[in-house]
DNA sequence: TCGAAAGATGACCCGCCGGTCACTTCTGAA
DNA sequence: TTCAGAAGTGACCGGCGGGTCATCTTTCGA
């Protein structure tokens, strides 16, 4: 799915570096408008391409470029439960899980519009009657479900965590944390400055509410901006280097 | 906001009898086809009325009749949590958090097309630009989040449950329901036959995690079906007496 | 009995944008 | 230099369903 791009036929590499442009427009364009308010002129137009030639790369038309643009998103997401949760195991399941919610909450909050954008239509068609495209949502939910519940299989069998269904408790810790992005980018509001707009913040209670729940019999509520914590400080400098993933390959 | 009906004008209360009607064809056709795919010739038709009719009784046209279903929605939820929050302080909080999961998983999944299609539109217009309807639909949640702030505030005085912001946590709560019957509603495919296709299991696994967390300290995974749970059971039959709440007192 | 107001109706209008395709321009191998 | 085919283009089309309103019907008080 995502051959690394160097040593391929020149016209090849040509051919996804237009691809590439037109998705940012797209991503731009959508993140401004929102889906069906964006229109194809303008994505083209962005992109310094004429309507017609998007449909030489995107024969699916608009919902194909969304379709691309969702599962960019996706690969985005397993990458960062793969690094995450599958480095040196030494680690302990709370610690990854913190330190997974806190880089995903620092990925899409910068990209919160899209984020926005992303979601409203992953229910819209991702719910729908038409069997192609929701197959094709269901399949990248899949994908990052898997990849959670491999690590969560590890933690239960090594006791950090009780022997519940795993695919379950993936489904959960991913409606938790798309709960908790949605709350900060349409929340604030309501309630005044919580601690949680900051990604470790957020990543604190959230695992905290993951981990111990609301009864939190075995720790207490962290107090944030406990100790530094090296470890989670070093894997953010290393993860945040591919901050512009979508064009990240392109010189 | 809902007087009741009777001792009205005549008039008035025929006013009502056919809103209700329309609001009830109008949910028949939202659950079979969707907020979109569905027309307005076809709700007029389902309810026996003409198309322009229904612009006497929703000048907003379509959207303010999805509205008004949202806002019965709503009320319904509210009502529930404040039965099962309000009734002898004596239940614990967690037994009351349990009742009022199993009954509104009950609630939403009979009727679960209609509940598909309502959380696509509170998506689709809750996260829109549209700044009217939006407001509305903050509204609605807002009703939800203080209606389950309040026992919270005083499960949090009781030493129940830790002290945390109680309208984030309510926040969090509903975000768990949603993702269980969001769950209940496309999930069942991909894992086998779980424990939590029945409201009372779902119910128990949802607390469970809400209450104790993965890493569940205090109280073992519930066996399902312990002890039948006369408690439960009563407020069950209690509250399922209002089954078709738009009719119900259309005699 | 009558007529004015309230209620009901459905044919028609209309704006919009995704998608198409006939045509032009560009590229590079022979 | 040539030319085949790849790439690019944007004017135009189509259809759809939400909303309107001129007209008809019903109601009801006097």
């Amino acid at each position: 799915m995502h051959d690394h791009v160097d040593t391929l036929p020149r016209r090849e590499r040509e051919r996804m570096a237009r691809k590439t442009a037109m998705l940012e427009a797209a991503q731009e364009v959508f993140a401004e408008k929102g889906y069906t308010r964006a229109t194809l002129d303008e994505v083209a137009a962005r992109a310094e391409y004429g309507k017609g030639t998007l449909y030489n790369y995107f024969p699916g038309g608009k919902q194909e470029i969304l379709l691309a643009i969702v599962e960019h998103f996706h690969d985005e997401l397993c990458r960062l439960i793969e690094r995450t949760f599958s480095l040196p195991t030494d680690r302990s399941f709370r610690k990854s899980l913190e330190s997974f919610l806190e880089h995903t909450f620092a990925f899409f909050m910068d990209r919160s519009e899209l984020f926005l954008t992303l979601l409203r239509e992953a229910h819209r068609i991702g719910l729908s009657d038409d069997p192609e495209p929701r197959a094709f949502f269901t399949a990248q939910r899949e994908r990052a479900l898997n990849a959670l519940s491999a690590p969560l299989e590890r933690a239960a069998k090594s006791g950090e965590i009780r022997p519940l269904p795993p695919r379950l408790v993936a489904h959960m810790i991913l409606v938790n944390l798309n709960g908790a992005q949605l709350r900060a980018c349409i929340g604030p509001t309501e309630l005044g400055a919580d601690f949680q707009d900051t990604p470790r913040g957020m990543a604190a209670f959230v695992s905290g509410l993951i981990m111990d729940g609301l009864q939190g019999a075995s720790s207490p509520v962290r107090t944030l901006l406990s100790k530094p914590d090296r470890d989670s400080a070093t894997e953010t400098s290393s993860l945040s280097s591919d901050a512009d993933q979508l064009s990240s390959h392109v010189p």
